[in-house]
DNA sequence: CAAGATAGAATGGTCAACCAATTTTGTCTC
DNA sequence: GAGACAAAATTGGTTGACCATTCTATCTTG
């Protein structure tokens, strides 16, 4: 049913006589025009959201995308997995290190205030983490979230790569069930470090904070009977 | 951010080690598991679902796709297109200083002489290219090599794909029919130098050499009415 | 005991009221 | 008339209760 409402607002978009960057009617509107209810429509437009084919902003309205096929991370599983048959942890964390130390010194150059906001909430929620399986989640969040502020969409994708491929190859390693890490867990200052860093704006200081953090987490992985870190 | 939790749910499918067709846990399971509410979940579920990786049943469940609606034949091409689509020159240009130097670093330690022999080799040839379009070819052998030097899978395929979508953005400022460089090009002494690195050893020298030359060219690109270096 | 019926739990789906951000409009002051 | 400020209308987003379907355990009955 709600595949039917989404061929009809495609052929509705290619139709309407609309440019690129021309608003839609409001959702209320679009609903009596096609006879549906606006849960329906919604669940439509928010695909097409997902497909980049439209944007929405609260107040303003629904706009046709300008550049309408951005991948936004669908069609590359492929390649993750195909990536992961062949590299090793240690190859994978090597990556990070080459990679992630540059993008935090462009995420220093360019992170908005909202990106810093949401860096300093997930640094405190993954200080509340209950279990391991939720701090690595965060974790992955936050390294993405800087990836998101380096401002490059060449090397968020990368980052992005990197990260799948790692935790495919390394994620068999980790007990979902164990308690959470400490309070004195090294990671959490390092986190800090790196958002210090990026706050002053001083890309060297994030790009080293970044190194300094990835190699404890190595070193961690190398340790003898000791928890893995991420 | 629904993008965020979206993300977290790709990488939770990919880690949950269940196998196609199995059955995911409740909505309201998942929910408390990754801490977002219901229906910030269930907007991922929708996407998920549209993308063709899981498949939602009144009353039974949600599940994973036996073969995610596939357009099976792209693979890695389908990755460099879409990505190709949202990068510009310039962000590529930048995704290359970031990596290759610090590959070029790898390589130092990790080229075996016969890597080194074939890159003396290159050198020799693109010094002898008589078009624009056969020096590029021995350009791209040139960085490969260095890469596969490095000794690490995944970051040779990084180098590949950033590689690859520079040469899709970039591709039609190229005149295939041009002469091949003059004697005096920049890029050959940069190239000798970077070999140079390379077979003394010198991790930090070889990066050096490498931010040099794409430095340059990147100036090259940048300037007024003169041909494009690679 | 086996087959069928049934009540309850579990699960994904829906809806209407309400919320928050934004724009528009009206009004007052100077 | 111009500008500033506030109130109202507009618009996408969110929430919690409720609905429809399916599964499961239990009871009934021959």
């Amino acid at each position: 049913m709600s595949d039917q409402i989404l061929t009809r607002m495609r052929n509705w978009i290619t139709n309407c006589g609309l440019t690129d960057g021309a608003r839609l009617p409001p959702e209320r509107t679009l609903c009596a025009e096609l006879g549906v209810n606006r849960t329906e429509l919604r669940k439509a437009l928010l695909v097409l959201e997902a497909e980049g084919h439209v944007t929405r902003h609260v107040g303003r309205g629904t706009f046709l995308s300008k550049a309408p096929k951005s991948n936004k991370g669908g069609r590359i599983d492929d390649t993750i997995v195909a990536l992961a048959e062949s590299t090793s942890p240690f190859e994978a964390m090597n990556a990070r290190l080459v990679v992630e130390p540059q993008i935090a010194r462009l995420a220093a150059m360019h992170a908005t205030p909202k990106h810093l906001q949401e860096l300093r909430r997930l640094t405190a929620q993954m200080r509340d983490a209950s279990t391991w399986a939720r701090y690595e989640e965060l974790d992955g969040a936050f390294h993405e979230m800087i990836a998101d502020a380096a401002g490059n969409t060449l090397l968020q994708a990368v980052h992005k790569i990197i990260n799948r491929v790692r935790l495919v190859v390394v994620w068999r390693k980790i007990d979902t069930t164990a308690p959470g890490p400490t309070a004195g867990y090294h990671s959490f200052a390092e986190h800090d470090a790196i958002v210090d860093a990026l706050e002053r704006r001083k890309g060297g200081d994030a790009a080293a904070a970044m190194q300094a953090h990835l190699d404890s987490t190595l070193a961690a992985m190398t340790a003898p009977h000791h928890d893995s870190d991420v």
